[in-house]
DNA sequence: TATGAATGAGGTTTCATTCAT
DNA sequence: TATGAATGAAACCTCATTCAT
């Protein structure tokens, strides 16, 4: 808390003029981070109409939230959990509607058969969860100093996408 | 600490014998860890010989230490790096020799066609940081509840294995 | 004093601009309470004229005011000295003159045979004390719950009148 | 807890070695001292026989506690019951048990004649309640400074215990 | 080797009070 | 007159660490 204070250059006290507690604030930044991610993944999906593209849009989004507002990733998914009040299960709802999407997307995917998923709800979990992977990796940085971190996110993205496109031929262009 | 010391049976005082300080302690654990997971991927890859197998297994072996060793993981990958001293970079040279096993078994696999990566190096690392996504998800409790966790981390790993195997056939079995 | 404010309606910061400051704000409710208690207690001994009704008139008074006043009552004598800085001296004089009438009262009673005191001032202290003792056990709820809150004022104070009384008989008349 | 602290010449820290927190601290001092009232007014009514010297021997039990001991007095009666967890009832069972002593003793002196109570228990309780008056006067310095404090407990108490004594006459013998 | 006692630094939170408007 | 924003001091409490034995 203090150190939250100084960093925006008020006091400490100043904090719970706004919130009622450390919880209630770093929930209200949970909250909206979500919000953002969910409608950048939202607003994405919605520039084109082909399931492999929406795909790609999607998952574009995905990454260029987590690097371009880190800390806003952060708060959402590295912040441990048990370390503070679980975050009230109704408000990743919003959250879940830009997730259905992905579900759907792949449904999509595998019905045309540009796609391969057993269970698409499943699918797009463990998309999320590679995602994660990836991002996390990154911003821990512990990534091997050998490796561009720009060429890391590319290759990593499209291995992932690879993941549930089978036999289809990959097309790098982005 | 004082967590540590009671559930371990010792004073908290007792520690300190053995160790200079938290960090001390924590990175002889991670030290640790780090040498049974390394370990454990080393002696799964000298069962296999045919590169795709050994891939497999070493997934596999990745996986399994994760999940039956969840405290050991925790304390590798998800214990919050600026919450202590930096993990000397050196002591992760050990889980580099693994590492490197990952890489070849790749490197091996593009070279007899069975598998595709611009980089080896790189979709190592990819392969590496999914497989961390798809257990931390699991481990931080952020599944959906309506997935069952031994389906999602079967068809996740089978995804991250389909993201290098290009235009080969899924194989499903384990 | 947000608790305050809040209570009556206005900004904390308000408060500031009747009072310097939480001691005078307090000391202030002091004296407006020991005023009504004053006038209370004076005005119900203008009523009697025999010094025993007298008497037991203020007493009631007394009572009265501390089960109708439960806030005043408590703001006077059940703030913790030490807590703030002490009520001045002067300020007790308005309480003094009705404190007075019992000394007085209670010396009619002994001149007339009804009471029986060694030293009137002592006595009307006594008395004055016991009440307290009466009224704070009740307001803090540290009585027992098988009495009865009205039966145990009704015979808690006649036992302290009783204590003055002698060998007079009791009149149990209210 | 830091001038607790500095009073008994440790660190703050120290004081949660031995206790878990305030209220715990604080209930083990008004578990003490109130044994320690209990044993007192136990001890006291073993000495006499005679209900009447009993009544006065208990009387002057509590009296003396209070003054001998005063911030155990203080701890047990006047810490602000709301500003902490309650003290737990079944811990002031063994207080009752004292007070059961003096509802018999008053309920002998009934019996015999010698003393007057519509109801003994709540005599007992109203005798208690004039008794803390008395003691919390003079503890929380509210005394008129023109009265001696012995002579005022000494008076105080003569009238208190005539309170229940009825038409029987006064022994001022102490 | 082992530990109970002790502590300083720092954590979150409350409170009376002030400042700027 | 009135207030929202802000704050320093201090409250209770936790934690890693040290001291004395």
């Amino acid at each position: 808390m203090r150190r939250i204070a100084k960093r925006i250059g008020i006091s400490a006290t100043s904090i719970y003029i706004y919130f009622d507690n450390k919880d209630h604030l770093v929930h209200t930044l949970m909250e909206e981070s979500l919000e953002q991610l969910a409608a950048s993944i939202e607003k994405s999906a919605t520039v084109e109409t082909e399931p492999v593209k929406k795909f790609r849009s999607i998952i574009k989004a995905y990454i260029d939230f987590a690097f371009q507002n880190p800390e806003n990733y952060q708060i959402i998914y590295l912040v441990q959990p048990g370390a503070m009040a679980p975050f009230p299960q109704e408000k990743f709802r919003k959250s879940r509607r830009s997730f259905e999407l992905l579900v759907s997307v792949i449904e999509e995917g595998v019905r045309e058969g540009s796609m391969q998923a057993a269970t698409p709800l499943i699918a797009a979990y463990s998309i999320w969860a590679q995602l994660h992977g990836v991002v996390s990796v990154v911003l821990t940085q512990r990534l091997d100093k050998r490796i561009k971190q720009d060429e890391f996110i590319q290759e990593a993205t499209e291995q992932i996408i690879q993941g549930v496109m089978g036999k289809t031929s990959i097309s790098y262009g982005d």
